[in-house]
DNA sequence: TTGAGTCTGTCAATTATTGGACAGTCTTAT
DNA sequence: ATAAGACTGTCCAATAATTGACAGACTCAA
């Protein structure tokens, strides 16, 4: 899913059950905007006052310390909303957020997404039903940041990085950098270089620049702790 | 707040803007529970058919790994209420749930939620609001646990449970175990021991059998990271 | 094609954290 | 009063992870 169409993000949304009369508002108030690579969108602390939808493109969620140390919260692809939170409760944006490539997202401003919602309130639920998608992935990810040794939470991400393109039998590479993986995890990037050499030695992936692939994706599995599941 | 009526209990949860006519249905539908210390009141994976207020007493909502080691996600006091995830998405429990006291809790079914809530669309935007309140702390949580030093993260863990029965200027002392400290952090008892007795050796803290007393609120503040917030 | 910038593998030194062990202190229930 | 159990401080050895450094490979744009 590399280009999303307006249609297709708006049915992703928490408002795919608007109402058309609703809908043809609300998609007229919304405003496509391009960015360049590098380009930050939101600034944690910021007042929040519009949403996003990725139609093509990429960006990143992201946290820094007064330490200098960064870190990747989220990778978003198209198809994505995000930035509802702060429409939600008011308060400052959680995050910074930044363009990885030239991208391009659809706006919706608070205004309108109030409004829909005071014409058909059932959709808050929908909106609640989507937060609660995120607070169980925030959830794993404290469990698994504190619990976990970095080998286990390196094979998972790994899983979930190659899982989209997933081409199931073919050996497909993925581009990343060690550098990004290692912001995921928040940790270093000698960590990960070290481990994932280790594992291209014993035969789990092939390294290539900028990018990698799983070879057995039964072992890297197993190492990411996944449940054997038979059918 | 040790204890808190039904009333107040209400007010506190997504429910406080209920119209009174659904109001006096849904607290009809609800019932009181009485749990002995240790006792389990919740598993993860299970199926989710009500939500929690706590009256009296205490919970903890835990997360256990199969290496055997556990940590302590929360800590649910009386006034919280708990438990409307899996209410919101139908979907299993995120974690387990044990008294650590006797406690005394309200149990509100899924049937009595969704009725008030058909009846009163709107309480879901309250719903939503209370989801990003735990959305914006876990994120915290996921933060601190990655960048932060473990130091910076006892001294915030420390002022956050002292917080509440803050008595400003006397020294207060606050109950809690060395080891539950080291749960909700999720490191080793040790590290935990080890840095309190520096910082009650440099005349920050003092220590004592199962509790702890801040004398220097200031200087923890600072090992906390905490801006100089002068007005 | 050349140079700047990025990515990778590797190393050594240092620091942080764990886990096992144990003695002494405190609390509670019998 | 006593015994069982929990809590604390401490030590040590082993492990894990970070930081700084550097050379070689790769990519892209001028």
């Amino acid at each position: 899913m590399s280009v999303v169409s307006h249609e297709q993000l708006f049915d992703l949304s928490f408002f795919a059950n608007l109402a058309p009369e609703f809908m043809v508002q609300l998609k007229g108030a919304c405003s496509e905007m391009h960015l360049e690579a590098g380009h930050v969108l939101l600034h944690r602390g910021d007042d929040g006052n519009a949403c996003f939808g990725i139609i093509s493109g990429q960006l990143k969620a992201f946290a820094h310390e007064s330490t200098g140390k960064e870190m990747t919260l989220a990778v978003l692809n198209p198809g994505h909303w995000f930035g509802e939170i702060s429409l939600v409760d008011n308060l400052p944006r959680t995050h910074g957020t930044i363009a990885t490539q030239p991208t391009v997202i659809l706006k919706m401003p608070k205004t309108a997404f109030d409004l829909a919602i005071s014409q058909q309130p059932s959709i808050a639920m929908d909106v609640s039903r989507h937060l609660c998608q995120r607070l169980r992935l925030a959830f794993t990810a404290v469990e698994e940041s504190l619990l976990l040794p970095l080998p286990q939470r390196l094979a998972k991400k790994l899983l979930f990085i190659q899982a989209p393109q997933d081409n199931q039998q073919a050996k497909s590479f993925t581009q990343v950098s060690q550098q990004e993986i290692a912001q995921m995890l928040g940790v270093s990037r000698q960590s990960v270089s070290k481990q994932l050499t280790q594992w291209a030695k014993d035969g789990i992936l092939e390294l290539s620049y900028n990018s990698f692939a799983i070879l057995d994706t039964v072992r890297i599995q197993a190492l990411a702790g996944e449940e054997t599941v038979p059918r």
